[in-house]
DNA sequence: TATACTTACTTACATAAAGTAACTATCTAT
DNA sequence: ATAGATAGTTACTTTATGTAAGTAAGTATA
């Protein structure tokens, strides 16, 4: 056990957006507050998973779910404050991925 | 369901990031080239996975693996100039999760 | 020489996570 | 009455990951 152990803070993020679809919700979000279909659509992730993904989102404070009281009801999610707080790391990732992400390795 | 809207180049990175271990595994070697029972004790990964993500990452040009020829034989990963341009990603969510991860989502 | 230890893995098996499709319940439009 | 949308849930299958043990080459100790 030589080596130093990694930042538990550090972890806990990583375990966050390392977790499948977690990134790809929350930067369909920065473009404003969406219905589940309208994420669902956009991303291709399945029902149950979304539905998994977006509790856990809330629960972590990243996601907000409000019912707006129309008939009939719409449900809409959106971003709080700590999940647009995330949007540097996506848009690092974005231009990353301009730069480095070839047509072979899309392949792969 | 309709086609995904997002950026096939936005996707492959996140793919990539949102893998189980890669993140930590290229973070680890931020600092410097290291041999495969180093990475594994830092970060606590299973040989199994371990072997699995350096294969795929050597595959995607991000991790460099040199034996070195000495005896017993060393064998050292390090990451590449594409891994290395990773670097400003792990910054942010590191310095994203010194200001948001709080105890209590740690516990979650 | 025999035994144990290290490194860099692989293999077999068990469990957890994700994908698929169908289903529910409520409301709306035709 | 029938069909379609919305926001999910449930049951089942497939894939990914975890655990433990094993392998093969070499070193060190007794």
């Amino acid at each position: 056990m030589k080596q130093p152990t990694i930042c538990p803070k550090f972890e806990k993020a990583i375990s966050l957006l390392s977790q499948r679809w977690t990134a790809l919700v929350i930067y369909q979000l920065l473009s404003g507050s969406q219905r589940f279909t309208e994420i669902q659509s956009a991303i291709g992730i399945s029902g149950k998973v979304l539905s998994d993904r977006l509790k856990d989102l809330e629960h972590q404070g990243v996601v907000k779910r409000d019912v707006i009281p129309e008939t009939p009801v719409i449900i809409e999610y959106s971003l709080t404050k700590k999940g647009y707080s995330l949007e540097p790391i996506l848009r690092e990732i974005e231009s990353w991925s301009q730069l480095w992400v070839t047509p072979e390795t899309e392949l792969s």
